[in-house]
DNA sequence: CATTGACTTTCCAGTTACTGGAAACCCTAG
DNA sequence: CTAGGGTTTCCAGTAACTGGAAAGTCAATG
């Protein structure tokens, strides 16, 4: 199948398939006698697995491990869940930051009448570290 | 002062404050003699004000605008409270996204054995997506 | 006065993960 | 044969910096 095709089915911007080759996580496809991309099942399943890894927030540099680990029929499973765990930790601590933005922000908001007068506590409060974070 | 005293005090990289003059986020400053940049109080407040606002999340053309709003005595505070109330939105969602993405991946990682052998529900559940998710 | 080392200047390149667009070639339907 | 897609390569741009080179400046020392 063509490129257009092959994206479709792997969910993903034909941009995105060619850049993916470009920088070699996954391998360049075979071509046509007039140098069109021809792609065959397994090579749609690997950009699937990327557009999930990626979905999954993991980067591109994490992804080419994965990768490797997905089409190494030895490796173990904690290898895998070794770079799983890091991930998940890395999303718990960005939810923490997440919320604590939230709230100080929110109290802001809250604390901001929302008027035609120029008193604003959100201003204030971008300019000020304001007490008790 | 010079720039590396204003960016202490203000707390951000050098570099950063030099960034910031050169795309018009903050107004260039005054210039000694032989070149150095000057900063004075004011121009440090206004570096403060932007990390805080970046650190909130606020981006580069969202803290042009805030910054409008911060030197414009006239302003009303719903101004600012709509720009702070859509970033409060935006927070919102992000933190629903992680959620998912953290129950999704967390739920992986728990069904990984994480043992020498190479069955893993990890890589499983990258190349297909698992009902229910 | 010369030197040393820290600080500053400008400018250019690189980062992440793509995305947009131009110019040219290919393919299929009518 | 033409029209309209799809495809190719290559270059540039995005967001928000960051790193580094080469050259000028400053303050303290000998």
């Amino acid at each position: 199948m063509n490129i257009s095709t092959a994206a479709k089915t792997a969910g993903l911007p034909v941009k995105t398939v060619r850049y993916y080759a470009d920088i070699g996580l996954v391998s360049a496809p075979s071509r046509s006698e007039t140098g069109y991309r021809t792609y065959d099942g397994g090579a749609v399943r690997k950009l699937v697995f990327v557009r999930r890894a990626r979905e999954f927030g993991f980067s591109i540099e994490e992804c080419r491990e994965l990768l490797s680990l997905y089409e190494d029929r030895n490796r173990s499973s904690a290898d895998v869940k070794r770079i799983a765990t890091r991930r998940l930790e890395d999303i718990a601590e960005k939810q923490r930051e997440l919320k604590s933005l939230h709230d100080e922000l929110a109290y802001l908001v809250d604390a901001c009448k929302g008027d035609d007068r120029p008193d604003c506590p959100i201003i204030d409060g971008l300019g000020n570290r304001h007490a008790g974070g």
